[in-house]
DNA sequence: CTTCATTTGAACTCATGGGTTCAACGTAAT
DNA sequence: ATTACGTTGAACCCATGAGTTCAAATGAAG
């Protein structure tokens, strides 16, 4: 079977499982998990009904897994909005704003919305996706945020006598109005608008915390 | 049929109906819109599954009634918790706590959870149900809440040059650290940990928009 | 007692959809 | 050529559940 380049065969099995998976979490996020049906995912994977059950035993398994790819995604591109706080110039200011603009960004996304509309539904149903969020969710951002803010307060660029507190504090004023405004992740913001929330929430964050 | 005292009959029927929402709003919340099943609902009620379409035409307008129902209910108890800050005696960072407490009570009760969780889960399937939300839901505390700040203002008791945002901003605070800590509403916080959060989020508050 | 509306349980129809089976097909390894 | 494996489409079984029908029961109004 599987010599070098036995590869082949088992590259067409991963490509496979990647578009399923794909293309089941495209379909849960626009049906929800009971009303997607099986024969939809498949479709939407150009894939054959037995072939999806041929990778995942169960519509729940395949539920979970899919999630849990769409959350690992997500992620990454959510710590790699903390970037400008790495080397903030002069300016630590603009640096927040750059971070909290792209992290908007990012959480008014589509696959972002459908993520949380997913969890929030079904984590009476799926108890285990909590795991989920706890490794590639809110929680890691919300350390990945405070390890920076530490840094930035021994170099006594602002004073965040607790970096957890702060950190959590900063994504709330940040994130927490997104909610009324986006109505539930249904609309999409202006871009004018993104960058003033963005803005009101460093302000905000800036007086609490003495940001230089 | 209904004379003075023709509220007999009238009155059965209404308690039937009330007992059909209510029952519907508990299978929903704890089933989900399509995982819940009339049958099941009409049980929860006391009453016959016929019975239930003689009052709701469908299991959707079912659905939006019992939202509606509980939503409003929800409501009430919010707005009564900003009652501390109509007359905060001589200081105005103790009735901010009081408020703050309460609404973390309320924002934490499994009813309040069940409902943020349909409406996330269904807003997709049934867009109107964003009227409840706009109507009862956190748009008006907020508005609510802006009005307080803004007469506190005029009092010279803190600075909220904005009070839409300022209020905004105090939510956020207040409620955005509750998804990561109670797991998306799953778990429930002890006593403690909530007057913590209640406390942390006024202190920076009160920091950022100088209460007096 | 009669009447009218409502409720009730049970049975029924019908559509949907999870999961399986199977024979046919393609394709790469030996 | 042969073997082995994954894929495919179609048909199939079976459970669930929305919504309806109906005859029997209930119960208040007159």
């Amino acid at each position: 079977m599987s010599t070098i380049e036995g590869m082949s065969t088992t590259r067409g099995r991963i490509d496979k499982r990647q578009a399923i998976l794909e293309g089941a979490f495209t379909v849960f996020a626009r049906e929800g998990y009971a009303q997607a049906c099986v024969q939809a995912i498949a479709r939407e994977a150009g894939v054959a009904k037995p072939t999806v059950y041929n990778h995942m035993t169960d519509k729940a398994t395949l539920f979970r897994h899919s999630l849990e790819a769409a959350a690992r995604a997500v992620l990454d591109e959510r710590i790699a909005a903390l970037e400008p706080l790495a080397d903030p110039g002069d300016d630590l200011r603009a640096a927040l704003q750059q971070a909290a603009g792209r992290l908007l960004r990012l959480h008014t996304d589509g696959r972002s919305c459908a993520l949380r509309r997913l969890l929030y539904s079904e984590v009476t149903h799926f108890p285990d996706i909590l795991d989920i969020v706890k490794d590639s969710g809110p929680d890691r951002l919300t350390r990945a945020l405070a390890d920076r803010l530490a840094r930035l307060t021994l170099a006594g660029r602002l004073r965040a006598g607790d970096p957890d507190l702060a950190a959590e504090q900063f994504l709330a004023l940040l994130l927490g109005p997104l909610e009324a405004r986006t109505q539930l992740g249904t609309r999409t913001l202006p871009e004018a608008e993104l960058d003033a929330m963005a803005q009101a929430a460093v302000d905000a964050f800036a007086r609490a915390w003495d940001v230089s």
